[in-house]
DNA sequence: TCATTATTGTCTCAATTTGTAACAATACTA
DNA sequence: TAGTATTGTTACAAATTGAGACAATAATGA
């Protein structure tokens, strides 16, 4: 955490999205003894290349390697400047915030990420300053310090409008998944409800899937396929 | 330029477009004396929003306010650190690289923007550093520094996405225009024919055009209607 | 064993959107 | 006043999407 190893006033926030109980969450970690609750982010290292410095943090905080991560959007206005916000943090975790940790206290204009995973293979691990690093459903989040309720509303925005076009739902799902586990996806992140066939048959259409063996529930019913992403 | 009043490491490119002979078009400087062409840039000050710096130094640069500008990527790789070419530009302009400037030489991530303006409103000036300030065509670009033709890639191919979703391309044109002139935009910023009934249905239907007066170019044939953008 | 139930995959037909061409209405020229 | 190039609109075909119907399961339970 020294000020030398670091590029100054420059940071980076990552939207973690995961998916369950039908509902889509994101990471949000907690500050000890603060009640101020923040996006997972992190500094870029003087000679580290900048999404390796995310992925780097995602890897730490989730030890997930091979994330899905997308840059959507850099934050650079002065409101977002509050020096006492970091200085309160540093104070409940007994750091002195005129010495080795002066510069955490400076202006940061923040490059934002949004990353997508299958939340069973995550294990949330808060950092050195925080208590938790917990999921929280999209609709039901804490209050964020800063802009960083802006920036989850930006990253849901994005994410909706890359949807069909670059096909990143599956990022959400095990390798294999049914149609219907896709479909609740969707709708999850879209915030609506689709028609199941429509649905069904514009993936398929897309050409993007692979069909593999039927999933077996034990319910009474037909089994439905099991199905993954091509390539 | 001293180095207390702009961020260290931190600065922005735009990728100024505008359309003349039927040809999409963007800004570009050469420097004094090396032969070295790049996008305009500039540094954000210490107090001042990211955005602000870019829209200061796209007036400096353009005469024009009210510019359309989007941010679209932040490239952060350390490939895109090379002192010495800075070092050439500020040699070439007799500006001792070891004083003031040396900041300068410094790694920098640099956040990008594209703008849209109107052709004919614009008087192309240089700045301190450089040589020229000029329109070039974008499929014949000359040899950028560093990493600027993939941002220059990167902003057309965002550009492109951006056409239908955001119905930006207007900004190319003067306020009124023929309906011609706007197909006319797009293609060339798609890099193909449009079928010209389709592409008059899709605009009248986007209900987002106001029809003016016909304008009478002297021609033998049906005068077209001149058309602006709502709102 | 065999009807019952819930869900799935596919098909059908209607509604809508888009592709393509035709056509009448200019605005000017010769 | 006929001829020419271009424009705005319409007409019809082709493709896509909406909405429902329906047969094919897996299990359950009489």
């Amino acid at each position: 955490m020294a000020k030398k190893t670091y590029l100054p006033h420059l940071a980076y926030d990552s939207v973690i999205f995961g998916f369950s109980d039908g509902e889509l969450k994101i990471l949000i970690m907690e500050y000890h003894n603060t009640g101020l609750f923040a996006l997972p982010g992190g500094f870029v290292q003087k000679t580290e290349n900048l999404n390796d410095a995310v992925l780097r943090g995602l890897h730490e905080r989730t030890g997930i390697t091979n994330i899905y991560l997308e840059q959507f959007y850099t934050f650079g206005d002065m409101a977002r400047f509050k020096p006492e916000v970091m200085q309160t943090l540093l104070e409940a975790n007994g750091i002195d915030a005129k010495g080795e940790y002066k510069w955490m206290l400076d202006r940061f204009v923040t490059v934002a990420y949004y990353a997508l995973i299958n939340y069973k293979d995550v294990t949330p691990r808060p950092d050195a300053l925080s208590d938790s690093c917990e999921w929280y459903p999209i609709k039901k989040l804490p209050k964020l310090i800063l802009d960083h309720k802006l920036i989850v509303e930006k990253a849901i925005q994005t994410l909706r409008d890359n949807l069909d076009r670059k096909l990143v739902g599956g990022n959400l799902l095990p390798k294999k998944f049914t149609m219907n586990e896709l479909q609740k996806v969707y709708e999850a992140i879209l915030g609506a409800k689709l028609r199941r066939t429509t649905f069904q048959r514009k993936m398929l259409a897309a050409d993007v899937l692979k069909r593999h063996e039927k999933q077996f529930s034990g319910k009474a019913h037909k089994a439905p396929y099991l199905y993954s992403f091509k390539k």
